[in-house]
DNA sequence: CTATGGCACGGATT
DNA sequence: AATCCGTGCCATAG
């Protein structure tokens, strides 16, 4: 199904883009048409704002806007596509029909909107419990972020070495420098280190800045302590058996404490599902109930895609987000201004105009870049955006660049720092559509899931052979460990939900 | 002896 | 050219 009617097609498009300077086509060895760019500034434009969020896009617009007198936007909601006005949701509902005769494909495109303003806006960040607002407030790193929680309490001596120890985290939030080190650096005691570490630690997540997931784990069962009931003998355990404790050595950890299993098993359940041993760990949000691994997360999608009317079985609608509000036009004004501008000004002018109507069409471009390989993209991976991460399919870049018919390049800049909000309104990177072991890890979750008694790993690649499925026992391992799934020996004691 | 994790290599992808 | 990913081999814990 690929391409025979394509010559005249070909034919037509190289018209087109050749009008456009900076994109060229050739000929491939094999006879197939490619559009290559040149080196100019518009195609350098469309690549960039291939690769950027719409965030970022929509301050370069801004500011061309406030620089060029030719570019003019229109406030006024109209659909760029089809030029009716736009209804209050945003949608416009002439240009979302399905595409050509054969709309089996079961997707509509609507254009785009200019802003994320859902009705459920608000319930989607409820569907993350976990997630307190303060995520809203942008995504600092993890240094910046607590230092700006404690910097109001820190002494000016202090700051210098709160910044230190929160640059030289490692990724799980804990330092790795020893005490006295850092002290002599700084020609302090060791207890004002001490100091600091201890502000830190109860910053937001809680327990940055511990040495060891055991700290860790002591800090965040001392503030819980306060707020709500611990089980009994929980912070005995962690403080003086906590490798037993993550071995599941209960009867070890009963006799020395003398504690019932009874007791122990549900303390061992509250850690697991209350604590987190590497606070620096994901994204950081709530302790308290953060048990289950979000995939990350993020607030402002560059592609919205939902069931019509929120019912499952209807079409899915995609929405490419528009980074700007109303819609760009090389202003007429200006246009008829020019025809007698004043000889002197003439080039600027012309400039001005060129620039303008350039933004525009590599606006367009990209979108229409977008929308087709969202096509393409969700012809394959339907099922996954419906029925969830067990059914994607394994898809490359590369395959993706073929059918489209463009460089492979493109589509990687197409994907890359985006993210889409699927109808479950759970926000995923674009990226996510192209991972090649996710439906493999998701069957996987799920045996382990509905195991009776725990699957070795070697049982595991057993099962998923019979599937169809080859993989090596060590990625199972690996897969395992991705999904923050116990080992085998681990797993037998507690289970539950 | 079995089950896993660590390291690192090589091929595929970006 | 840089990065990612699946694997094989080996060490270690149980």
């Amino acid at each position: 199904m690929e391409c025979s009617a394509n010559n005249d097609a070909a034919a037509h498009v190289k018209v087109l883009w050749e009008r456009q300077k900076g994109f060229k086509m050739y000929q491939t060895q094999k006879g197939k048409t490619e559009i290559r760019q040149a080196p100019s500034a518009l195609l350098a434009q469309t690549m960039t704002f291939l690769g950027m969020s719409a965030d970022e896009i929509r301050e370069r617009i801004e500011s061309e806007l406030s620089i060029n007198p030719a570019l003019e936007r229109i406030e006024e909601r109209i659909c760029p596509t089809c030029k009716r006005p736009l209804p209050d949701h945003g949608l416009c509902m002439h240009c979302s029909v399905p595409k050509s005769e054969d709309d089996q494909s079961n997707i509509v495109f609507v254009s785009p909107r200019d802003e994320f303003i859902l009705p459920g806006y608000s319930s989607y960040s409820d569907s993350y419990q976990n997630e307190p607002d303060i995520d809203s407030v942008q995504r600092d790193d993890l240094p910046t972020y607590v230092l700006r929680q404690i910097g109001p309490d820190l002494q000016e001596d202090q700051k210098k070495i709160a910044a230190y120890l929160l640059t030289g985290l490692n990724d799980d939030g804990f330092i790795t420098t020893p005490t006295y080190e850092i002290a002599s650096y700084y020609h302090v005691s060791p207890s004002d280190i001490e100091e600091v570490i201890e502000l830190i630690q109860h910053a937001d997540p809680l327990g940055v800045g511990s040495r060891n997931p055991q700290e860790a784990l002591m800090v965040q069962v001392n503030h819980l302590a306060n707020l709500v009931n611990i089980p009994f003998g929980t912070k005995e355990i962690i403080e003086n058996a906590y490798d037993e404790l993550m071995h599941g050595k209960y009867r070890e950890i009963g006799k020395r404490l003398s504690l019932t299993q009874k007791q122990i098993q549900l303390v061992e359940k509250f850690v697991r599902e209350n604590l987190n041993p590497f606070p620096g760990r994901a994204f950081w949000g709530d302790n308290v109930l953060n048990s289950d691994r979000e995939p990350e997360t993020f607030h402002q999608p560059d592609i919205i895609i939902s069931y019509l009317n929120d019912n499952p079985n209807e079409q899915l609608v995609v929405e490419i987000i528009m980074p700007v509000s109303g819609y760009l036009q090389s202003s007429p004004i200006f246009k008829h201004a020019f025809r007698n501008a004043p000889e002197l000004k003439a080039d600027a002018w012309k400039n001005d105009l060129d620039r303008a109507s350039l933004l525009i069409k590599c606006l367009h471009q990209r979108n229409n870049t977008m929308v087709r390989m969202m096509q393409a993209l969700l012809e394959v991976q339907s099922n996954f955006v419906r029925h969830g991460d067990g059914s994607i399919v394994p898809l490359t870049r590369a395959q993706v660049a073929k059918t489209l018919d463009v460089h492979e390049s493109t589509v990687s800049r197409a994907v890359s720092n985006k993210t889409v909000m699927l109808p479950n309104r759970k926000v995923i990177p674009l990226s996510s559509f192209f991972d090649r072991s996710l439906n493999v890890r998701t069957i996987i979750k799920d045996l382990v899931r509905d195991e009776e008694k725990p699957l070795s790993d070697a049982k595991i690649v057993e099962i998923l052979t019979d599937m169809g499925i080859e993989i090596a026992r060590r990625t199972v391992a690996k897969y395992r460990a991705m999904e923050g799934i116990l080992p085998a020996h681990l797993r037998n004691m507690v289970k539950m939900r």
